[in-house]
DNA sequence: TGGCTTTTTTGACTTTTGTCAAAGACTTTT
DNA sequence: AAAAGTCTTTGACAAAAGTCAAAAAAGCCA
C-alpha cells in the first residue's frame, strides 16, 4: 500500500469533477519541450515516456504504465518552459489533471489537499527507490528490476529507451540481454 | 526561487509554534535504523547526514548543510521503522518538526497545506536533479557539482561518506582528486 | 612529543561499461 | 516479395571504475 497506483481509485474518486479523459495514439506527443505543461497525466491504460535531449541523445526520464501517473515535473511544478517531451509508445488511454483545475479544486475542496499531498509524497518515495538502484545496483541488477516492475515493458520500449532510463548504453543493455 | 532552501523562512514563520530547536554535537547519532523517525529537520546551521548499510557498507543517502532539510523519508512519511540512521557531522543547530504536530496543525491550519504541498514539491525537483546526475554525469562531474552546492564539504565530511553519496568507492573519489 | 587510530592515497590488476563500426534482424511500405 | 527504414546485436578496442593490499598522511590524546 502507498504506492502512486494505490492512489488510483482515489483520486479517480475525488476528483472526477476535473479528470479529462483522453486518447492517444502509439507514437503521439502529448507534450512537446520548451512549453509550459500544465497537465499531470494518469495512464489509465497503455504506456507513455518522457524524455529530452542532451548532447543531442534521446534521454528517458520517466515510463509510466498502466496505473502509473507522468507529466514534466519541472514545468507542472514550476509553471516554466519544460525540457521534457512526452509520448505514448503505446495506443492509450489517459486521465489529464490540468493544473490551475487542480489548484481551484484544492481551494474548493481544502479536505483533499491531504490526500494530493500524500500523493506528493508517495512518488517522493519512488524518486528515492530509483536514486538507491541507481547507485547501488549493476547495469544488469537494474534492467533486472526494471522488468520485474513491467513483464511488457519489451513489448512496447524498445532497446534505446530502456538503456538510457538505466542511464547505460543500447550495446550494453543488448549484453546483458544476451546473457 | 522554488528550492528547498527559498522555504525556510516560510517555514520558519508559519510553523513556529510547532517548531521545536534542538542542539546536536559533532558525531551524535540523532535518529538510528530500525525505529520510526517521526522528525523533518531543518538544519538552522551545521551539517547532518543520513546514512545506511547495505552489505555491510556505510551508503550516504543525503546530505543536509545550514538551510537544508532532512529526515528518514521511508519511515516519516510511512510511519515504518526506518532503515536510516542520521547523524550529525558538525556542530548543529536543528529545528526539528515532529510528523503527527505537523499533521495535527495542518488540520486547524489547512491553509498551510498547499505551502506544505509546495515544500514536497521542491524536495522532490531535488531529487530529480540527483537522478540526473546519477544518470549523466561521471563520477568527476558528480563530485564537482556537489563541491559547487557546499564548498565546506571537505571541511566536515569524510571522503568515503562523499564517495558513497556519488555511487562510487573512495578510492576512485581519492584518484579523482588528485586529478 | 610520541604513539595510536582513523582517513586518505597509491599501486597493480580485474571487471564493467563505453565507443565506433558494421552486420543482422525486424517492420513497413510499395 | 523486394526495398527502405529502423532497431538490435556483435566485434574489437578504449576508458572508467572496482578490488585488494599496503603505505602515507592526518587527527587525536595522554
Amino acid at each position: 500500500m502507498n504506492s502512486v497506483k494505490d492512489f488510483r481509485l482515489q483520486i479517480a474518486e475525488n476528483f472526477a469533477p476535473i479528470l479529462v479523459e483522453k486518447y492517444f495514439q502509439k507514437g503521439e506527443t502529448i507534450h512537446s519541450a520548451d512549453r509550459v505543461c500544465p497537465y499531470l497525466f494518469l495512464v489509465n491504460e497503455g504506456v507513455l515516456r518522457a524524455f529530452y535531449f542532451k548532447d543531442g541523445k534521446d534521454i528517458t526520464a520517466h515510463f509510466a504504465f498502466t496505473g502509473e501517473a507522468i507529466t514534466a515535473p519541472d514545468s507542472f511544478i514550476l509553471e516554466k518552459p519544460s525540457k521534457y517531451h512526452i509520448e505514448a509508445l503505446e495506443d492509450s488511454r489517459v486521465f489529464c489533471v490540468n493544473n490551475a483545475d487542480l489548484e481551484n479544486y484544492l481551494d474548493d475542496n481544502p479536505h483533499l489537499e491531504k490526500l494530493t499531498r500524500k500523493f506528493t509524497q508517495a512518488i517522493y518515495l519512488e524518486l528515492l527507490e530509483r536514486i538507491e538502484s541507481l547507485v547501488f545496483l549493476s547495469a544488469k541488477e537494474r534492467y533486472e528490476l526494471l522488468l520485474k516492475r513491467n513483464r511488457n515493458l519489451l513489448l512496447s520500449v524498445n532497446l534505446g529507451h530502456i538503456a538510457s532510463y538505466l542511464g547505460i548504453t543500447q550495446e550494453t543493455l543488448s549484453r546483458i540481454r544476451a546473457k
